[in-house]
DNA sequence: AACAGTAATAGAAATTGTTACCACTTAGCT
DNA sequence: AGCTAAGTGGTAACAATTTCTATTACTGTT
């Protein structure tokens, strides 16, 4: 999945996330680079994104889909990487943490720890396919 | 915005939520209930969910899109509830979570923790207007 | 420097996830 | 039983993302 050739859009989409230090989402870098590159076309973004993102050149924030827990107090999860599955994690909330966070004027009310890893199904598939 | 009425569907949305122990996906909740309540609407789905998570009666995973951070290093974020902007954390990242994580075969690899407050943006602005 | 091979692009169309709209139904009050 | 506004279903609209295909442009070889 690396990229087996050169390309001048990548290296502006890199570019761009990396100096701007507001996370964008895919249309924020779309908007931003098209001015330079007019002909710059939005697939062509996300192909980039995802892909310097499996190969771990940048980080990919959010899942895609939303999920809905019945469990209302706060507590941490866990995405697994190949089937998608979310489980809760039973290790306490660290309600701490919201103040150690709070800093430059952010006023910090909660936070959402979600870990990434195999499922047990999933590590079990592999096992027997590999 | 409380649900100031009974309503047979959303009280069968809350019960799939809390008696599935996978964080479904609006689709889910919807194909599970779909055969018991053939006239449900997928719209009514959403609805409902997001009604009850403002109310606090169900929690939201995930946010609506995907961010991009050119910062590969794992470290935390916080989103604000009222602009949607987020912002890097400089907080330690606690790699011995991940080992405390581990549990019921689930093989933990890395976690993600994003706070959630007001940007000071969005505090001045409200303090204006009020 | 021209050439061939093929990864990457642009542009548009298709798909997927989510929200909005509106006519009809129904819970909750009197 | 009748009133009224909340809630529903169905469909259309919208937004985010992916797929498709002809064309463009890197890169290794002459």
């Amino acid at each position: 999945m690396q990229p087996q050739r050169y390309s001048f859009q990548r290296e502006k989409i890199y570019q761009t996330v990396r100096e701007r230090m507001d996370h964008p989402t895919a249309e924020m870098v779309f908007s931003c680079l098209k001015p330079e590159l007019p002909r710059l076309s939005l697939g062509t973004v996300y192909r980039n994104l995802h892909q310097m993102a499996e190969e771990g050149r940048l980080q990919e924030l959010n899942g895609p889909v939303t999920r809905f827990d019945g469990v209302v107090q706060p507590h941490a999860h866990c995405t697994c990487r190949a089937c998608g599955a979310v489980a809760d994690v039973p290790i306490p909330y660290q309600a701490e943490l919201d103040r150690q966070a709070e800093r430059e004027g952010f006023s910090v009310e909660s936070h959402a720890l979600m870990f990434f890893g195999i499922c047990p199904q999933c590590a079990e598939r592999r096992h027997k396919s590999s």
